[in-house]
DNA sequence: CTGAAAGCGCTAACAA
DNA sequence: TTGTTAGCGCTTTCAG
């Protein structure tokens, strides 16, 4: 009884040929003739040929491949969850061999070209980027790729560059989503603000659009009084915002979309208008947790790190390792955080965890 | 110069024992004496051994682990998801060596006893269950797992046996979300009902228990009128519908926590009532969209039956593979989709997009 | 242009 | 109780 072959030894043995030269014709090397290529090709359909990606990583293990990744590295807030997400994900395709360099930076935007620089230079395959300041990367984005070096921007996008693709939770529609939520949390004819960061930074401008266009659709007669920065300052947001509550003492919502929400919690909390004004917030982290219980948080809209981090990964393997093409754009869907399902948020859930420790726990949800 | 060796080669030399020595020492297999097996171990321990799972799978391609998959064959629905769910996480772990038996049932709950004896007895090595007969399914989950079938739940439990893990979104949770976006979508002292499936049907129960006990949280002075069931009929659903509109002319809330919205949509719209009347509805597909944008839908509450596939299938292979340990629970949160995300989500974006043709695009993100 | 052969790190069967 | 060895399916190098 003859032996049963599989994979590339059975497409040899059908074509009458070596495995040398199946693998030429799989994988488009020179130094086979085109006839012999269509035939192997040809029988390699027929049978539904797939690659065994467990024998390709093991025979390459030795060359492998490597992605480099800069992210801020930022503690308690989204970043955090951003890394634990690539790191879990890093975990799994590292026994593709793929191999990480990271190159972490303080705060966004600060020291990445300088990052960018490097990574390029340490000679990676692939580079995973929150691209903090678009303009400035964008000729090192462009060289990058100029040179085969694929660039996965993700949760901040470089949209002028040639980035070869986005993973992220769109910010327009982010601020869409806040503006129907808050539509619908009040009454006909409120008056409603919005908190932003710096409305010089993209991210806050387009939220503030979306929101800007999505309210008025969902409140007939709703109108967003004024829009007031706190430009990530404690003391800032919390000065404003209460004066704002005091000048407006209508105000039925309020809509904060960058991470720096506690202030303007708090300034609700002060004018004891918790549930009152119905307050709308982005991100999750764990000191939110009793604003929530206590109705001054009605809702947030989460911007999934972790599964934007997972998915950058697993792009970027999977077209390394795989040829699987990058699509232009990853848009994930943003969650809605509410009091009943607060729990359920890996935020929340390892609140205290430290990095290292949370990247063990690797069956945790969501 | 001496050649560097990884992994148990490595292990073997500094131990100066062969790497079959090794690899008991590694599994606890027998034949061998405990002090030597301790050495090694202590050596794997400092060099920080990691196995090689591409070398694992590879090695262990031909003696591979199967899984057994029974769940409900329906179209356009829910399932359909979960089952693309698993078949996309299916074939990544294919690579690592896994099978897969698929026995589908062709309804929630009939045949699955016989489905899964069938498995059991086709010598799997773990199964994937929608428990749709949690009573009738408790014995047969049970001798599985003293035979050593893991079996993990998903969608739907069966809590009472002893399957080893449940990857879900808590119905209970999933009525009290909805229960709390209602409160804040109404005015405080509104009156609303619940059309349920059935009430016979733990999964309708628990929802409406949830949504019962969330609502006044949510809604002071806000209250329940009735609870109708549908019966998952077109015909009776929309007409027991129409008439508590016409009875209760005050209503301003309605939850429907079974997929069979449409026939209330269309009782809304016959009344007049789009935005009126706000309706969260439960799960997603196309057809639910056109009531998304005029305004009859407020909004849906997402299980992520795909994400749910997934993780079965990814829990379940790195139990088998990697020896990681179950989580007897995984709880996913549910997802808000209101008209401004809904075109971010697969059962929006791929309708019309048969079964297989969706299977071969990994790509699609959420 | 094509074939032969050496590994990649691990498992499992067989020998000692 | 331990060592040896033959693959798993693929890539890559070196000969023809």
């Amino acid at each position: 009884m003859k032996k049963e072959r599989r994979g590339i030894h059975l497409i040899a043995e059908l074509a009458d040929v070596s495995i040398g030269t199946v693998d030429r014709a799989l994988h488009g090397r020179g130094g086979i003739k085109e006839a012999t290529r269509q035939r192997i090709l040809q029988i390699a359909r027929r049978i539904g040929y797939t690659p065994n990606l467990a024998a390709r990583a093991l025979s390459v293990a030795r060359t492998s491949t490597r992605i480099g990744v800069c992210m801020p590295r930022e503690i308690h807030f989204f970043y955090d969850e951003l890394w634990s997400g690539v790191l879990d994900e890093a975990r799994r395709v590292a026994q593709f061999g793929v191999q990480f360099v990271n190159r972490p930076v303080q705060v966004l935007g600060e020291g990445d070209t300088e990052a960018l620089t490097e990574l390029v230079q340490s000679g990676v395959n692939g580079i995973i980027l929150t691209a903090g300041n678009p303009t400035g990367l964008k000729p090192l984005i462009d060289a990058a790729e100029e040179r085969g070096i694929r660039v996965v921007c993700v949760s901040t996008d470089s949209p002028e560059s040639r980035r070869s693709c986005i993973v992220c939770v769109e910010p327009w529609l982010n601020g869409c989503l806040a503006g129907e939520l808050m539509g619908k949390f009040v009454r006909p004819g409120s008056h409603v603000a919005v908190v932003a960061g710096m409305l010089a930074t993209e991210d806050h401008r387009k939220k503030t659009d979306g929101f800007t266009e999505a309210f008025p659709q969902h409140c007939a007669g709703g109108k967003i009084v004024t829009v007031i920065e706190g430009h990530e300052d404690e003391e800032e947001s919390f000065q404003k915002t209460f004066d704002l509550l005091r000048r407006e003492p209508t105000l039925a919502g309020l809509y904060v979309n960058t991470v720096n929400c506690l202030p303007v919690c708090r300034a609700l909390g002060a004018h004891g208008l918790a549930g009152k004004v119905k307050l709308i917030t982005t991100d999750l982290f764990a000191e939110m947790s009793p604003y929530f219980h206590k109705g001054i948080i009605t809702a947030s809209i989460y911007q999934q790190p972790h599964r934007q981090g997972q998915m950058a990964v697993r792009l970027m393997a999977d077209h390394l390792t795989n040829k699987v093409p990058l699509p232009p754009t990853v848009h994930l869907s943003p969650g809605v955080v509410m009091s009943s399902n607060l729990q359920l948020f890996r935020e929340i859930r390892l609140a205290g965890v430290k990095l290292e420790d949370a990247a063990l726990r690797t069956r945790v949800a969501l």
